[in-house]
DNA sequence: CTGCATCCGATGCGATACTG
DNA sequence: CAGTATCGCATCGGATGCAG
């Protein structure tokens, strides 16, 4: 493929690049795909997502609740008890985000040693 | 699936994720990816790639780059002319994430109106 | 229990200027 | 051409304290 001399590559190709971006910093933030897979595996509360995920704050499980919520992954659902209780549980599109997520995690998981290898290599120097 | 009370969800999960997580912020980052596709097609010279990328800063480019030659994913090949030709490539490595990548590019050009449209809907309120 | 508000350090990223 | 150095702003993310 030949570049063009001045600019991008191509409108099309931006906005694919645009949408790809967008979603890539959704997912690659700390918690959120965390939080998908574990709403995936079942229904969780607030503080039992707390404990799983083992390490985040409450500001940031609340942030990327919010987030995955917004972009439709997500669905929160309030009983009005007391004390309050809220679940969260993955919608239709949060689902479908699986997939894609396990393919890119098993990549991870089989090219981890060597990724690491080279980060030895080259810090050797 | 039952969580345990306290505490993480087993350390078996934990490596798996603390794997997964690792390539995620690779490839979440503002340029990571863009740069790996454009590489996947041809191999490119500094300046080709800057132009192509379209608003990358020399500092993040370079950045992007280093990082990439860090992990194993991209070869930088110097050529000692004046003035300097440096060209980079992917390497094995580097050309295997493409795959995993054009999956979740591929889930995001076709949810990416959802998403949009939830956004929307969200932020009405 | 489920949050929000505040503070603060660490990091991401762009702009600019300079170098072999 | 292919970088490096420095700046400054924005965002990320943890810690803590308060509230319905």
């Amino acid at each position: 493929m030949k570049l063009p001399a001045q600019g991008k590559v191509s409108a099309r190709f931006d906005a694919e690049c645009a949408a790809t971006r967008e979603i890539l910093s959704r997912v690659g933030d700390k918690w959120s795909v965390l939080t998908v897979v574990l709403l995936g595996l079942e229904t969780h509360r607030f503080n039992e997502l707390k404990r799983a995920l083992g390490g985040i704050s409450q500001r940031m499980l609340t942030a990327t609740l919010r987030g995955l919520e917004r972009d439709g992954m997500v669905k929160r659902t309030v009983f009005p008890t007391n004390p309050p209780q809220v679940a969260y549980s993955l919608t239709p599109l949060g689902r479908s985000l699986l997939k894609p997520v396990a393919v890119l995690a098993t990549w991870a998981q089989g090219h981890r040693a060597q990724v690491m290898t080279s980060r030895k290599t080259y810090d050797a120097r």
